[in-house]
DNA sequence: GACCAGGCACATC
DNA sequence: GATGTGCATGGT
C-alpha cells in the first residue's frame, strides 16, 4: 500500500475503470490534429471534424497542407473556434514542412526537451496540447496537465489554486514511478473520471474516489453548482 | 436560454 | 505578473 495520494488515485481509477487504449486515434497525424481540434471543445464535436477531414480524405501531413484555409476551417467547423484552429493547424503544418520536410518521423525522433520547446514556439500549441502530442503522438515520458487534473489536484488539496502548468506537471512525475505507458493511462482515467463525475449528475454519488472529489471547492457534490455562500448548501440537496 | 467542453494568444493594467 | 477577453460549435 502506497501512502501517496497521486499513487493511490491511479490504483482506484485503473481497477475501476480498466485501461483506457489512448489517445483515439488511428496515426500520429489524427492525435496531433485531434489534440487542436479539442482546445476547450468536447471531443464528441473534434470527432466529428476528424470524420470530415477522413471523408474528403485531408488527414494527412500532405494532403492538408495542400488545403487552402478556408476549406480547411470548413471542414474542421464542428469542433468550433474554428477559423483560430484552421490557422493553428497550418502553422503546424508550416514549420512541418520548413523544419522536416512534412515528415512526422523527423519530427518524432528529435530529443523530448528540444522537440517540447519546438512545438512551444508554434502559435497555437500550448503545454497541454504539446505535451498530448509528445505523449500519444510520438511516445514521449511526459506527462500532460489539463482542466481535469487542474480540478483533481486541487479538490484532494494536493495543490492550491495558484499553481501553475509545470508545478503541476512536476508533482504528478515525482509522485510516479512508471514508464511512459504509466503516464499514458493515468491521464486518460483522469479524463474518464473528469466526464463522468464534473458535471451536473443526479446520482453522481459512485465516483470511485469516494465522492472527495467534490470536497476543496465547495461544489456541490450532487448538483456541481458552485455554492458562494459556504454557510448555505447548495438548495439541491 | 444558460452553461460547459481534454486551450491558447493577446491586450491591458 | 496577474487578470480579462476573443475565439464558436453542439450537447445537456
Amino acid at each position: 500500500m502506497n501512502n501517496n495520494p497521486i499513487v493511490e488515485f491511479y490504483r482506484i481509477l485503473f481497477e475501476f475503470y480498466g485501461p483506457q487504449d489512448w489517445w483515439p486515434g488511428d496515426t500520429a497525424f489524427e492525435i496531433i490534429v485531434g489534440a487542436i481540434l479539442t482546445q476547450n471543445t468536447n471531443w464528441t464535436n473534434v470527432e466529428k471534424a476528424l470524420e470530415n477531414l477522413k471523408v474528403q480524405r485531408r488527414l494527412t501531413p500532405e494532403r492538408m497542407f495542400q488545403c487552402s484555409l478556408e476549406e480547411l476551417a470548413e471542414l474542421i467547423r464542428p469542433s468550433g473556434y474554428f477559423n483560430v484552429k484552421a490557422k493553428r493547424l497550418r502553422n503546424f503544418l508550416t514549420y512541418l514542412n520548413q523544419n522536416y520536410q512534412l515528415s512526422l518521423e523527423k519530427l518524432a525522433a528529435q530529443p523530448t526537451k528540444k522537440l517540447r520547446e519546438e512545438l512551444l514556439s508554434i502559435n497555437g500549441i500550448g503545454p497541454e496540447t504539446a505535451d498530448s502530442i509528445l505523449l500519444y503522438a510520438f511516445g514521449h515520458q511526459v506527462f500532460v496537465i489539463d482542466a481535469y487534473t487542474k480540478r483533481l489536484l486541487y479538490r484532494h488539496g494536493l495543490v492550491d489554486a495558484s499553481a501553475d502548468y509545470h508545478r503541476m506537471q512536476n508533482q504528478m512525475i515525482s509522485a510516479l514511478v512508471g514508464d511512459t505507458q504509466l503516464y499514458n493511462e493515468y491521464h486518460a482515467l483522469i479524463v474518464r473520471l473528469g466526464k463522468d463525475y464534473c458535471r451536473p449528475k443526479p446520482d453522481c454519488d459512485e465516483c470511485p474516489l469516494n465522492r472527495c472529489y467534490y470536497s476543496v471547492d465547495q461544489r456541490c457534490p450532487r448538483c456541481y453548482r458552485q455554492t458562494v455562500d459556504t454557510s448555505v448548501s447548495c438548495s439541491c440537496v
